[in-house]
DNA sequence: CCAATAATAT
DNA sequence: CATATTATTG
């Protein structure tokens, strides 16, 4: 007998630890998502709810030992809410999904996102903030609410002028050593977070999933990417290194970018812009005697600078010598001179290619393969620029 | 309303 | 992939 009433203390025993174990990486979880409580406030109330009902349940089951369905009730808030949560999909499924585990719900919808690693919520958080990219900041003043299923972006039309922002940023900007690429990104992390991401093709390979929205195909135009000074930069490399804005394929560029996300259309679309702009961008100014050749501004280190300045520190010879005489002797011994591609560059467009930026080899650590944009990057360019082509 | 520029169509 | 066209934005 007593024996066996022992052995039922110790279950008993056993059941409260079990609990109270449970209380406790309840409220680990709590304090975890805490952080998030703007983003997942039922997230947060639902958890709270949870370790109450348990705790409930550890000081009554004093008096009636076996009513040790604390689970139960818990299963029951959660159900209750479930339907609530339904349209935060995606909340419910990163996070609240410990939750129904823990509560062992019947139902346990095993969706086929499932098979989302449940593991660490840690690593997974950060992911999901990871997320950002750097072209598209939302400068979302208010960010008490994040939009995070991208399906609902329509809504979302929000301003989206940043890029205003974002250029008078790094004009100002005068990003010395670091990278600001690796940097900022991480920095700015929570309030690049809020960005809608554009048409949610996200990162780490979150959904492969065409979200394209089944209506009417017509409505949804690609969010506009806007080519930050940064993302135009990496284009600029990646153009520089494969020999020239006219042999560079936007494949190529796209890849050597490594930018995830960027499609092909984006860099092809942009690509066809630079063309543009490269070309001919004003002839009205051409009028001296050395029509087109001679850009009045050259590219150094991703840097558009007046021939002049660029040769007074660039180079001691030949700087001195004007535009038309090296043009009459030589081919255009100034840009020889000059290792950097000179992309011809006598678009006077206002913005395209002002290059507030300067970032000389700011250039990264990129998986993709350094780009050594540099001086000494590609001195084969010298031949785009030589020949005179078109 | 126009120019610039990104997206999409050819 | 290159161009042409269309849509969007400032």
């Amino acid at each position: 007998m007593m024996i066996n009433l022992n052995t039922k203390a110790n279950v008993y025993e056993e059941k409260l630890q079990k609990c109270q174990e449970y209380i406790d990486a309840l409220e680990e979880e709590r304090r975890k998502i805490q952080v998030f409580k703007r983003e997942l406030p039922l997230c947060l109330k639902l958890v709270t709810q949870a370790i109450e009902a348990c705790k409930q349940q550890l000081t009554f089951s004093d008096g009636n030992e076996y009513n040790f369905h604390g689970q139960s009730e818990c299963s029951e808030q959660t159900s209750s809410e479930g339907p609530v949560l339904e349209e935060f999909i995606p909340i419910k499924r990163l996070y609240c999904d410990d939750e129904d585990q823990l509560c062992k719900k019947p139902k346990s919808n095993n969706n086929e996102i499932g098979s989302m690693n449940n593991d660490n919520k840690a690593s997974k958080n950060s992911d999901w903030l990871r997320s950002a990219q750097l072209w598209n900041q939302s400068p979302d003043p208010t960010p008490k609410e994040v939009q995070y299923s991208p399906k609902i972006e329509q809504v979302v039309e929000v301003k989206r002028d940043v890029n205003g922002g974002a250029f008078h940023l790094f004009k100002e900007k005068k990003s010395q050593g670091h990278a600001h690429e690796t940097s900022g990104g991480g920095k700015e992390v929570g309030a690049a977070a809020s960005s809608s991401a554009e048409t949610g093709e996200s990162s780490g390979g979150g959904n492969g999933k065409s979200n394209k929205q089944e209506k009417e195909g017509q409505s949804l135009r690609k969010q506009r990417r806007s080519w930050s000074p940064e993302l135009h930069k990496k284009f600029l490399n990646a153009v520089q290194q494969l020999g020239g804005s006219h042999v560079a394929t936007p494949k190529q560029i796209k890849e050597l970018m490594n930018v995830d996300g960027l499609t092909n259309d984006e860099v092809k679309s942009h690509l066809q812009k630079y063309r543009l702009h490269t070309r001919r961008p004003n002839p009205s100014t051409n009028h001296n005697n050395t029509p087109q050749r001679q850009p009045q501004f050259v590219v150094v280190g991703g840097l558009w600078v007046p021939p002049q300045q660029h040769n007074s520190f660039a180079s001691t010879s030949v700087s001195t010598s004007p535009p038309p005489a090296t043009l009459s002797n030589g081919i255009c011994a100034p840009i020889a001179t000059n290792p950097t591609n000179v992309q011809d560059a006598s678009m006077s467009s206002k913005q395209f290619f002002k290059n507030p930026i300067s970032d000389d080899h700011v250039s990264h650590s990129e998986g993709g393969g350094g780009v050594s944009n540099s001086l000494v990057t590609s001195s084969s360019d010298t031949t785009t620029a030589s020949l005179p082509a078109h």
